[in-house]
DNA sequence: CATGAATGAGAATTCATTCAT
DNA sequence: AATGAATGAATTCTCATTCAT
């Protein structure tokens, strides 16, 4: 009898798949890049070392996957915004505060973006790179839009800066200890009380320098 | 005639360490911590192995060498502003802008402060956070001398995203096309007007949130 | 077809462990501890480096199993003189004659024992220490279990000389010029009364001193 | 003024020598001969590496002169009974304590002899095996100028068996923990006592075997 | 498809010894 | 004679990746 592919096996593909990206992106954030070797991933995720390397090219390819799955998931989250707030304004500080939770929710996830895939090859950089110029874009999209609500003059470097300011809150907070730190929420207004306050206009005219 | 220790002689070692750092500074920033390797950098620098473990305890030692460096530097920076400029608002922009310009000026120094130092050892990530914080908490500390100019409520928080926001700028402009990216000087200028407008209290009295 | 461990590949394994370690100890008794390098180890039994830490965490870990083979062997060899020869006398005569020829026909792996072994690692020492501690506690046995044949006031004082006599006599042996050396047979035999004499009761009531 | 050689120079030579000497033995018996460096040396006995070479070729040289000073110590203890003790069947037993307790209390450099010179390159081993030749040789002429005293077929062998029992004697007691071994006076009596026993001829005729 | 044993290039580090001063 | 900075050969061990079974 001829071997045929089922939907079964391809479910069981897709979750064997799952299981070694999620238990990669777990140790990478937690160990770091180097010091997480493809045979402890496989003896956490239970599977073989060739069962990795069917599933992917080598090891800076599971990376590059946790990083991307990490991008379309702070992607999708802005994204919601979009849709639920329509004034730009608030839409920005939510924003920074939507994203500063989900990644001090997301610990290792936030690990990943935000201390381990500095100086690693330059691919990973680019990944990096590409999921916050993303963000960034967004960003600009909006300030752009309604000029009238902003007082930037240039977009895309203030965007640049909000999710700096965003990010660095992140790292910060994630290393304090637990038990003294503020709650994430209140940090996470902050957060964006110091974005929205960056680059909305004011009523009156003089801007001093 | 016995042996006397001279001048000269300690001033060639001197040299030397310095030949060293310099080179292992360089490639760090280049390359990368794990991608410079101590044969590299002795190569470079023409000096021997067991030159380099005379002036190193190890390669750790060598970055964290690097990075204090750094740190000395960004903080006398800023230590000079401190003296010409005593309008705490003003100075904040300007040490912002500083900052940009001297990291800018210095991409390899940069990478290694911005980049290649993240998700090291605890040592190294330690002597990385302590630069930071030292700055951060220069910046805190003009915030609260002078509380009737400044809008924030949590001066730690604002400290760091003001870090953030100028650190991520240096970043993205680095990367850039050094042919048609903007001048440095305006766009320290730009992160410099980001920070100060994020933080200088406005004349009217709603604050929204 | 998945993938079934096979008998085949284990009995390889086992193969392949027994090369190294047969190769290494023959290594360690020609050359010693220090001179044998893991790269001469590897080379010799036709593997590679690799292989090598796969089987042996590291080059104190392979001495040590060849200690521990060695250790078996020897234990081995009196655990059938026990139920061989009932007489105790004539067993210790026996014992040390057996022990003799063992390692006067076994040349690399008796100076493993009495030369190489010494003033290694703590792990290594206690390995060794505890190889020789086992013998010497049966024959320590021997002398307390039937008191009457023996003339010791302290049994363990005379096992450890009695140890200590055969394996110097060995050591000697092995180092003669084997073109003039006497034939092992005979040295087994001297040494085997030495350490009779040393410990039987005599007849007479006068106990000189 | 001409440089002219004095006796103080002189005796300040040797005195370094001697110190250097002096701390190179304590370490060799401490640490073994490779876990001690030439740098440690030199530290300790506060000389420079260059005045270290100016004393010794080498390491090796060092670590042989130490078991030769040694040498020279077990053998005057040794000369000193010959005249002291006409008959030699107590001057065999005294040896063997005599001996005991010196190494018992020279505990740094029993360890030279009895451990940390196994191993080591052929020249040292040489040399340790020719110290212990010597004590070796003079046992054996004990044995053989009054034939009439001993039992021994063989006093070669004899004398070897002698020997090792002794020190393998004392290399047990010195490992055992201080506070629960033997007082090493009653150990080395036991020893001699070993050593006597196993050569001395006893009335009897009757030779079993 | 699955397995995991095998590979080997390559990295960090040490230390005995030399030699310019 | 004395010094100690400089050397670099040599060694141990790791781990990403392959491929026979």
């Amino acid at each position: 009898m001829p071997y045929r592919k089922t939907e079964a096996t391809e479910q069981r593909k897709q979750a064997r798949r799952s299981a070694i990206l999620g238990t990669a992106t777990r140790l990478f954030g937690k160990h770091g890049y180097h010091a997480t070797t493809v045979p402890m991933i496989v003896a956490e995720a239970e599977v073989s070392t060739g069962s990795f390397y069917m599933y992917f090219r080598n090891k800076e390819d599971v990376f590059n996957a946790a990083l991307e799955e990490l991008g379309r998931a702070v992607a999708q989250l802005l994204d919601e915004l979009k849709e639920s707030q329509p004034d730009p304004l608030k839409r920005i500080g939510q924003g920074a505060e939507a994203l500063f939770l989900f990644l001090a929710k997301n610990r290792e996830q936030a690990r990943i973006l935000l201390v381990e895939s500095s100086g690693l090859s330059p691919r990973l950089e680019e990944t990096r790179r590409s999921i916050i110029r993303h963000q960034v874009e967004e960003l600009r999209q909006m300030l752009v839009s309604v000029p009238s609500l902003f007082a930037v003059r240039n977009a895309a470097i203030a965007a640049r800066c909000m999710a700096g300011a965003t990010f660095e809150a992140v790292y910060f907070w994630l290393e304090e200890d637990p038990k003294i730190r503020l709650p994430a929420a209140e940090v996470a207004r902050a957060v964006a009380r110091f974005n929205t306050q960056a680059i909305r206009k004011h009523p009156e005219k003089r801007e001093t320098r």
